[in-house]
DNA sequence: TGCTGAAACTGATCTGGATCAATTCGCGGT
DNA sequence: ACCGCGAATTGATCCAGATCAGTTTCAGCA
């Protein structure tokens, strides 16, 4: 089997980073090549017994969750590098889904594999910990945010999107939303109609173009700044 | 020094706990023993140093952010068995404060401890792990609650409150709540009179007794029912 | 025991965003 | 190239909770 990580471009945000090549080779003999899967179909549901982490090599997904009343919250929206399921180590059990917004590509990464491996490495426990740690941080952040304006809201959201594709070396200034105005909103606690609004008023002040799904970033800074 | 770990009777909650006996007193060693706190003192605050974890002995603190505008957005409450600061591993800069509530004991356990002691043992490795992992699944529940009334998101606090003081084998039917409405209305996204009157329409319904800050919890299944 | 100030409560009003209601747009399929 | 239908936009109204403005309570202290 070949081995994936030692030659993946994402290496750096993924679990493989940092490992000594011995151990990089050895955890990459378990991960299964990144297989292609459709749009609309799940990598986990919630509910599912817990057995391995995934890494996104291409496309877009998200994570959602299911309320008591039947309706979907989203919880967050998934770029290449990202790694899915480390919510669930503890339970051993999926209580989030995650569905491909577009066709890509994803690693599955054994989770036993992923322990025998950090108990023969202190570098690939550190990592670990390490991507959890900032998994947390990262949630904190978003926290502090939520309950601004509508249009801080959405500025944020597309500043982050713009700042992780930057940070992954995708095109960070035109892309395609993959997500519904409904997903985005439902993500931020707004209406789809804000969500809507909003863009038209963020057009209107030049920091960006929408046209339906196309987004071009006219003004990162300024998208920042709204943020307040 | 004493073995404080070994006798602690929160090590099911913290660190210590599923460490064979040899571990918890290796890691023991290296905790300073739970050292007392006066209301208002701070555990860490943002911008600080990490060097260490801190696991809660006795007491109630929160955790706070502020935002660019100044001012502070509470993230968290904490009682006993909690651990503090692993958001900070990665960074190794805590980006959130944490304060004393009320008078408190805390213990501080230095992170070298905790990194020497995971790479000898694959108990204390798991076991970190997973203390990371349920906090990100406990934030994507929270999350999924965020959206609801006013009444529904107070009642999922006191429910949530009640839930942990039982697991802690604290009073859970009658306490004092030690933060100010005003705290909760910052965790829960509400200004501190809609705190105040969901607080007098839970009563209102005989879910709860409130007195200022003494509170009795009457009927936890119709509180937890109404956080839909 | 009474005083005092901050916190909590309560009432009145205002408003951002939800909800309801049409259009309009444009992608996917034939 | 056209069609059909879900998604997006836009407009009108409504309402939960924010904000503003007192009033009350009680913990701490002399």
């Amino acid at each position: 089997m070949e081995a994936v990580c030692a030659t993946c471009s994402l290496a750096s945000l993924c679990l493989c980073s940092s490992l000594p090549e011995r151990e990089r080779r050895r955890l990459s003999d378990n991960v299964r090549l990144a297989w292609p899967m459709r749009a609309g179909e799940h990598v986990f549901r919630a509910q599912d017994a817990f057995d391995a982490l995934f890494a996104v090599r291409s496309g877009w997904l998200k994570t959602y969750a299911r309320r008591v009343d039947g309706d979907e919250r989203v919880l967050g929206f998934h770029l290449p590098g990202d790694v899915l399921g480390l919510e669930a180590i503890d339970a051993g059990q999926h209580d989030v889904s995650v569905v491909a917004l577009t066709d890509c590509r994803v690693c599955r990464i054994p989770y036993d594999a992923v322990t025998r491996s950090a108990s023969q490495s202190p570098e690939m426990q550190q990592h670990l910990v390490r991507l959890l740690s900032r998994r947390l941080s990262e949630r904190d952040c978003w926290l502090i945010c939520d309950n601004l304006s509508a249009d801080s809201r959405v500025a944020g959201f597309l500043a982050d999107l713009v700042a992780r594709r930057h940070r992954r070396g995708l095109d960070a200034e035109a892309f395609r939303l993959p997500m519904s105005r409904a997903d985005i909103g439902s993500y931020l606690n707004l209406a789809h109609e804000t969500v809507s609004r909003s863009l038209t008023r963020l057009e209107k002040n030049e920091l960006v173009e929408v046209r339906r799904r196309k987004i071009r970033v006219l003004d990162p800074p300024g998208l920042r700044e709204i943020r307040t």
